[in-house]
DNA sequence: TTATATTTATTGATGGGTCAACTATTGAGA
DNA sequence: TCTCAATAGTTGACCCATCAATAAATATAA
């Protein structure tokens, strides 16, 4: 029944359980991590680009994104140098090989969320999207 | 820019990184975590109630729930028996101290979930949860 | 009854995320 | 110039989730 739990409360319930049921399931059907497909999809949008600027975009924390990056170099879908004008700095880029890959990934991700939303009308998107970043940015102080 | 990317594509990732946001602020905020904070309030419901169908209503894998169980136990604010009738099953209810503390949490919650949605008119709420739990049905079966 | 299947809960391995402490490099002001 | 602050990335400790394998109790069917 639920009955005590306000419309407001019951949001923050489901946006929860949705994430826990969209992480595993969108996993299974790509092969690939969302977090992981998105730092691809950045990489495949730009030449090269530097860590940080990477974080902000996937909105991970930046020692999440140093081990995502290790392990994507160990498997050969990406390289990185550091930045010769400024030693701090780290540009990571696709490999050929990664280029290729993330298509497929890329298909994949397209199907599942074309079922995921299979009965949204584009101004329903437009107003979901719209909301979620709204929520986003009410909370961006805390 | 992102302009490669198509209105669905894009929920997915608002999607993931809304609750990459919201997950450590809520637990800022509240002093307890989203799922935890849903399973005392399941428990807060009901007088007493086996570890299955907490499980289905917070909608988490039944071996987070034995770990969060063992630990609120330890923490004085759950006791569990063992169901005379069926020794499989588990009963759990909340403690007097339990039911102190979640009320408490339940402030902050409330106070944290006013802030992200407090520009939200009541239709935007009904029509976001309603979406929020079409995507939830429509990937259900995978 | 006895063997088999189902259900409930637990546990270990693994992956993804945060935070905080650290190193190294660069920038800026006295 | 020298010191101090800021920035980029790495690492370890921790939390929370899944999955798969297990144990124990019960249900079912031959």
């Amino acid at each position: 029944m639920r009955c005590s739990l306000s419309n407001q409360e019951q949001i923050l319930r489901l946006l929860n359980g949705l994430n826990n049921q969209i992480s595993p399931k969108f996993e299974r059907c790509t092969g690939i991590s969302a977090s992981r497909y998105e730092l691809l999809h950045q990489l495949y949008e730009t030449e090269e680009i530097n860590q940080s600027t990477l974080q902000k975009a996937v909105n991970i924390d930046s020692g999440a994104i140093t081990r995502h990056l290790k392990l994507l170099e160990a498997n050969g879908m990406v390289t990185r140098r550091r930045n010769p004008s400024d030693n701090r700095v780290i540009f990571v880029r696709l490999t050929e090989e990664g280029r290729k890959q993330i298509v497929g990934y890329k298909k994949e991700k397209i199907s599942f969320v074309n079922q995921m939303l299979h009965d949204f009308n584009p101004e329903e998107l437009e107003s979901l999207s719209d909301m979620l970043n709204r929520m986003q940015n009410n909370i961006i102080e805390y």
